[in-house]
DNA sequence: GCTTTGTGTAACCATTTGGTTACAAATTAA
DNA sequence: TTAATTTGTAACCAAATGGTTACACAAAGC
């Protein structure tokens, strides 16, 4: 449905927002971690990084799977094309004040 | 300082994380509209917006000017380069899986 | 069976967030 | 000066957020 679509778009801003959460999806960029491993990273409880991940999975940024009794996390990066999407519009902002700035710079010499 | 431009940038990931700042920012990317302008694009009332660009104003997404009674407001992309930046370390992932299903459907040629 | 390990979740709490109404302040028009 | 226009802000409120502790549960080891 278009409109979970759009809730997960939504939400996708939403967990991005958080500094703990962006820095648990740094870990996983360097290899899959289980949930205890990337609590150790933090000094906030397990609890709360567990909630953490659960908010990640429900966006799609996360995806674990059993082994023993370790869960292992995984990033999934593929949800945060919708915020590369959205910033493509601005993109010609900064840029268009860069080529500004060269012109600038370029005018001086 | 450093620790305050990474609040800065901090406060950009949350700036951004409401659907209704965004919404501000997609209007201002148009052209400069006054605070009025933009609150008739919205059904919660005027002091609700004025809170939403205060917050966008704060970091640097907003810049305004007097003219007469009325405030214009324009867009100013630049901190987002910080997401743009931010977002740079996560693209090759979406990108290796994008040439995977490119592979796969030049092998089924 | 019982215990240990690793994880999820319920219940609760303080803070933040996004909204409202009422009012103040600044500028222009009369 | 007085009134009208436009905006900002203070005070308040409900809901969301991020954290905690205590406990439940599933898998592996004894």
């Amino acid at each position: 449905m278009v409109t979970q679509s759009l809730k997960r778009r939504e939400a996708v801003f939403r967990a991005i927002a958080d500094p703990t959460r962006r820095q648990i999806l740094g870990l996983l960029r360097g290899r899959a971690h289980t949930v205890n491993e990337i609590a150790g990273n933090f000094r906030s409880s397990r609890p709360a990084i567990s909630k953490h991940l659960r908010l990640l999975r429900s966006v799609g940024l996360v995806e674990t799977r059993r082994e023993g009794t370790a869960r292992i996390c995984r990033l999934n990066a593929e949800p945060l094309r919708a915020v590369d999407a959205w910033l493509h519009d601005y993109r010609r902002f900064w840029r268009e004040s860069l080529r500004g700035l060269k012109r600038y710079v370029e005018d001086a010499r």
